[in-house]
DNA sequence: CTGTTAGCGCTTTCAC
DNA sequence: GTGAAAGCGCTAACAG
């Protein structure tokens, strides 16, 4: 079909080995037929099979990398610092999106295996990690992506999103909140840090306050629905994720309600989308591209030190970023 | 290091041939053996090295992609249609980001091929397709999605962008705008339509009102400002797309005026910030998902029958989605 | 400096 | 029903 290192060998009428040196730039061959052989290579449209190489080196120059959802930019945004970090690097990234579906990041992290990339930077479904952690004996390093197991046992580059919590409840404690409902996602951690803050200020946990559902804009825009429908309004809403809180200010305002004049807001990521002058949400930052390549740096280190175990954490610090969807009120 | 077909070989006393038929469920081999293999191959922690299959097989269900920007929501939508049509057909994706770079373009395009992907669907960086084209001699049949190349010679899935600009400008006419800008990004057919129906108007086409830059959110907000410094300020813009257009909304608010009061803005590809409350942008949709989709059934149906030369093109219906960003004026 | 050869892990005839 | 052996395209000793 495509033409191999032998077919130039035949024209060429050295052996095979020697094309195979000429191409990988060796310096025990001649500069003249190193030369002659990279010209006729590329006349004759050769392409290196990276398949053929890889089983014999054992080395793809690949890693694999495992989102939860594309369409939510924040994860995008993490998978160009890993990509150009990869790239600087001389790394290529396989990256896969879950979906938010666990049987999907199962089945994509088995291909990853199959294909031997070198190593796996994941953004996980839920907290059920006990299918990733046994890469372990594969031998291919794993390293969480924006996500702190509940284990330690293993690599991961997260924000504090329990410090992220208490600095945006703190925050809309300081503007005079006291009934805040919080609508979530899929992880929990920020959660506590919503609780905490709740009960340091005395302030009554209400468990028809906190709605469970998906990082996903429809997802917020529902539990706020219900949250509205069901509750004494609220002053303010924490939500899990910024596309949550897009869906909450939705939800909001179809309610005939204002952000912030009725119902101040707070979101987590600082996604882009967030700073729109049309949008102006306050939201808690995450280093999102810093993560990205924080995540393939530990990862490179990992796979050029296979024989060093030692489990990497990395907690990034959050920043509250002020803009106008919280307001204070008078108590 | 990891355990291979020939591990499982010695532990189970068959030759190693009769491990590779059971494990891939060959009928040739007796259910007792078979059962036995399958089990000891789990107990082992055995995962087939796809590498080597590959290898023999000349098939590694992957297909690649390539995209230009993974930040720009409008691509995620066509990875996601492209990723789950693929995936249903017991294909992986090796998603790729260009970052509207072509020199990236090239090297992701190489590295697929070396990898010896089946097909590639890309959205290219620019007008200068010749390198993707000689994609026919490599043998991996490419589409290109959500782009129509000069050449007719090449598989293509888009949107008719032309009569996407049509639409838009009929429907600014029609509200009553004569002085109407465009702010376009790297391709320029929807700056034909826009062209043509200001000629179809006797309009007068004004250079100055036409800007140039990149699908980019700051590009947008960059070339709407200079274009309100420079001009008679128009009373509507047409951007090259959604991100443009948010970039160009932001540009004129900052400027002092106010969206649709002062000038109106259509955007194109509907992405899902499109819809938000505080947005409402008009736009004219294409069917992101629905173009991933086709992009890969060309591709498999190319996979399946390589003899096939035939060249498909595909062109889809865009569709006005009227928001607020537009208002009638008085002539 | 170049050629010969083994072998990466697997599938697939061809025998038995 | 199972084994032996060839070979996919390449790299890497080992010779010469």
């Amino acid at each position: 079909m495509s033409v191999t290192i032998k077919d130039i060998a035949k024209v060429a009428n050295v052996s095979y080995a020697t094309v195979s040196r000429a191409l990988s730039n060796h310096p025990e061959v001649s500069d003249k037929t190193k030369k002659r052989i990279q010209d006729l290579a590329k006349a004759m449209g050769y392409t290196p099979n990276a398949i053929a190489r890889g089983l014999v080196t054992k080395n793809t120059h690949t890693i694999g990398l495992i989102i939860p959802d594309i369409t939510n930019p924040f994860f995008p945004e993490v998978a160009q610092g890993i990509e150009d970090c990869a790239n600087r690097n001389g790394y290529q990234v396989f990256l896969c999106n879950s979906n938010w579906q666990l049987n999907k990041e199962k089945e994509y992290l088995k291909a990853l295996y199959e294909k031997r990339v070198e190593g796996i930077v994941i953004g996980p479904v839920s907290n059920d990690v006990s299918h990733l952690l046994d890469t372990v004996n594969k031998n291919v390093p794993l390293v969480f992506a924006a996500y702190k197991p509940q284990i330690e046992e293993c690599n991961y580059v997260a924000t504090d999103d329990y410090k992220s919590a208490v600095i945006a409840m703190e925050y809309l404690i300081k503007l005079g909140h006291r009934k805040i409902a919080f609508i979530g996602g899929q992880h929990k951690v920020r959660l506590n840090g919503y609780i905490d803050i709740l009960q340091k200020y005395n302030i009554p946990v209400m468990p028809s306050y906190i709605k469970y559902g998906q990082f996903k804009q429809e997802s917020g825009y529902q539990m706020a629905k219900e949250l509205l429908i069901e509750n004494e309004i609220p002053t303010a809403i924490l939500a899990g994720n910024d596309i949550i809180a897009l869906g909450v200010i939705q939800a909001i305002e179809e309610f005939g309600l204002s952000v912030p004049n009725n119902i101040s807001v707070v979101g987590f990521d600082d996604i882009s989308f967030a700073a729109l002058d049309k949008i102006q949400l306050t939201t808690v930052f995450q280093p999102k591209y810093k993560i990205g390549e924080l995540c393939v740096e530990i990862l490179l280190d990992k796979i050029k030190n296979p024989d060093n175990h030692k489990f990497v954490h990395k907690i990034l610090e959050p920043k509250l970023i002020i803009r106008k969807t919280c307001k204070g009120i008078s108590i």
